[in-house]
DNA sequence: CTCCTATTTGCAATATTGGCCAAATAGGCA
DNA sequence: TGCCTATTTGGCCAATATTGCAAATAGGAG
């Protein structure tokens, strides 16, 4: 396979990747609604908040999300709210499976 | 955090976790002409076609794509082409993350 | 400066993924 | 039946990802 188609793939598939986690899924859907601090995403995520932290940076490091540290905490702001529509691909995806499961059954 | 929202997230995240992956964007983008059969996407990405047909039943598994055994092939089809959404989406992040580098330069 | 709070980083343990090879399976054809 | 081709499965290993704890860092307040 080409090299350069590689490489572009690999650059969607990083990105992709991160999006491709449940606690990531989470924090993307809290910043939905607006930016939030480590603290308060740690809260909704539930792991440890150096856990958070790194999903954060990984965030961060795709380009998904950006960091503002104001006092002595670290807003978060999602930076690409168009993949907000992955879920509707993704649901109707669950959606079909769901479906199909009933056709087999019936 | 909620229980049920935790298996909907993880739902989600399986099948975005399926699309972050080089080889298995390669199949996508394959897919995305047409139904094609192991070979000729093991031709496509380049692994050994063991590699590919794994790639393939996970695709399947999380209800991407399709399979139809004709005669000794066994053909793969895009179930979802609402994914191929999703490559606007991360073009846009890439794009947004080299104009940050460039005004760190700058 | 010292203490307190918020976050990040380093480290280690564990889990998951991606890959190949070899073996198994399945269909078609002589 | 036996052979050939196409694909899948199992085993195994290396690389990567996820997580928590403890230590380091950074900013604000006294």
């Amino acid at each position: 396979m080409d090299a350069n188609r590689q490489k572009r793939l690999e650059a969607r598939a990083r990105i992709l990747k991160a999006v491709g986690n449940a606690s990531r899924l989470l924090i993307l859907e809290e910043l939905a609604q607006g930016e939030k601090c480590v603290a308060d995403l740690t809260q909704a995520v539930g792991n440890d908040i150096s856990t958070v932290s790194k999903h954060l940076s990984l965030l961060k490091s795709v380009g998904l999300v950006r960091d503002e540290k104001r006092g002595n905490q670290v807003f978060y702001t999602l930076l690409a709210p168009c993949v907000l529509n992955f879920f509707d691909c993704v649901e109707s995806v669950l959606e079909a499976r769901v479906q199909h499961q009933i056709e087999m059954i019936g």
